[in-house]
DNA sequence: TTGAAAGCGCTAACAC
DNA sequence: GTGTTAGCGCTTTCAA
């Protein structure tokens, strides 16, 4: 609808109508308080000629006139999905928005960047700043980062290589693992498993956590695995049969615990009478699981908000402090973790059937 | 950051390092094919002073000379609060961002709308188009709304008043009560509740499930009743010691019967033994109960994909068929719903009529 | 095949 | 107090 008809009034039409320049009905209509010295009769022939053309300012021409479009980006590529996985996003979004929302931002949505080259997917001059999740830390991406001319914030674990011009906002993971480790421990489990999901090992929350269950394991003496497994969890048959020794089970994520507890009931694993389940992220969908499921929970909303306030800080040109921001995780205890089996199966009833 | 030092080149900038004029720059880095009529020694000339510059064309001026930003805005005023709400915006946010991703458009979210002034709000030439979700049908904004320079497609009930220039999606509301009533009836229900939230009164889906209930009770000569209830059901436990004539229970939306069933379970009504519950929306939320709720679906996902592309077409100059879109509903039969209790409760343990 | 120039609608420095 | 004017970075006739 191109050619709708419905053109809006310009700044030019409105100075004509009410028989002023176009600089007075800059001054009336848009401009900041100290610079407006204009007679109110005059100021009021220009809001009535505005108002009878229905004149709305051209926020592109302001924009390109200002350099600064009063709107953020969200880097966010699994949308167009968000409603098949865990709530943990759509809470992310939410903190964002509400965050930006109440400064006078907007916000905009980026499928998907280039990764090669991300610069030019969001340096084309409407987005005054990006929130980033999930942003691979390949040196060159860091890299293309350190010149852009908009600032970014990565919501997820800081990377090795220190990155000044980037601020990265994330949860204590190292932390959150203890947390799921030391709960274990005192529901007498010495033999833990940390399940991941392939294609997740260069996300940098995933790997940190792996680190901390490997280091928390081994600073506690216990005996520990780490397996990584297909997103459809078809190893889960052949564990179930394996008989496991490990009688405790971390899982990277909370959709991947949900979708554990779920499968291992299935192949006729009891939870917890058999085995312990721990996820991470807990949202209210981790409590819809049969048993609900015990989860390591982190502040992400409040994670998203400081995120989104600190890109705002970096827009606006105020300085920020620290350049990672790290958010303490609790504890949600529900029924997917109990005490270790007293007695091993007997090795009768294991397997055999098939 | 605004002064970060790290400018991005111009147009002007590439054509002097190419030495070349910007016009021929223009032609070269983002013209339409049939323009390019430039010699292809001087175009590598440019293509290379455009990446030494790391030139990213200014998709701000573009717009405002081109008139149009590939860009839809989405009035969504529960936003910043999703999370808390049914999945049923979640999965609408999905369908619409994929269908607009996959054409090349950007979404940006639009929290708040002047009610009296839409065209305030969004005219401002950032927008090619707006889906509005939950828009108000008064003949104010009928009004403003058929004046807009931007198309609109709203994703609910069309109300009374013909409109020309706004697109209505939406479900068969009343085809779904239908189904819900029937459902009801086959079971032996013949006296049916519809509970509606307050405040909801003006939203158009609501009052067209609302009138398709009447109606079909009517129909049917089926006894019936609409109660409103405020948000938090807090009229849920003199419901239940009023001891209700009701036997069937039909909720304007998948969230207020999802709370339905927990409330009434928790004043120790029966479901679905002394009260069958039918909720409006049905998404992997709804399952969650306990017991899982019987609730009608609507086709969330395709038609927030379809409002998408219908706008789209809207925005670049197709015309459309229909200004109003209808799709479908099912029934998801789950545990909330059974047959009519065999024996009404005795009259001495009634409170009496009143 | 290439370039000059006129704007898209707005802001702000500077003149009067 | 108010007007003139030079851009912001781009596209697109039109002329050369």
């Amino acid at each position: 609808m191109k050619g709708r008809g419905n053109r809006r009034g310009t700044l030019k039409e409105v100075a004509t109508r009410a028989g002023v320049s176009v600089a007075a009905v800059s001054k009336v209509l848009n401009g900041r308080g100290d610079n407006v010295r204009i007679a109110s009769l005059t100021a009021d022939r220009i809001r009535e000629a505005a108002k009878d053309l229905n004149y709305v300012p051209n926020a592109l021409a302001r924009s390109l006139r200002m350099q600064q479009n009063h709107t953020i980006g969200l880097v966010f590529e699994n949308f167009g999905a968000i409603s098949e996985g865990p709530l943990f996003y759509v809470h992310m979004l939410d903190g964002i928005a509400a965050q930006l929302f109440s400064r006078g931002y907007r916000l905009t949505i980026i499928p998907e960047i280039d990764h090669d080259d991300p610069i030019s997917t969001v340096g084309d001059g409407r987005l005054d700043g990006i929130v980033w999740c999930k942003m691979p830390t390949s040196p060159d991406i860091v890299q293309a980062l350190s010149r852009s001319p908009v600032p970014f914030v990565a919501l997820h674990a800081r990377p090795e290589e220190a990155l000044a011009s980037t601020v990265f906002v994330c949860c204590d993971n190292a932390g959150g693992i203890d947390l799921a480790i030391e709960h274990l421990v005192e529901l007498g489990h010495t033999n833990l498993l940390f399940v991941m999901e392939e294609g997740e090992t260069d996300v940098p929350d995933a790997m940190e956590r792996l680190e901390a269950f490997r280091r928390g394991c081994t600073a506690r003496e216990l005996d520990h695995r780490v397996t990584i497994w297909h997103h459809d969890l078809r190893e889960m048959s052949a564990f179930a049969k394996s008989l496991p020794r490990e009688t405790g089970v971390i899982c990277w994520n909370e959709y991947m615990a949900t979708e554990f507890v779920n499968r291992a009931r299935q192949v006729g694993l009891q939870i917890p009478q058999q085995l312990s389940v721990i996820g991470f992220d807990s949202t209210p969908y981790s409590a819809t699981t049969n048993p609900p499921l015990t989860a390591v929970r982190q502040p992400i909303r409040a994670m998203a908000s400081q995120a989104a306030a600190t890109l705002i800080d970096l827009v606006e040109g105020r300085p920020v402090s620290r350049n990672d921001l790290i958010f303490p995780c609790t504890l949600d205890v529900r029924a997917s973790t109990g005490p270790v089996p007293s007695t091993r199966p007997s090795p009768s009833t294991q397997r055999i059937p098939s």
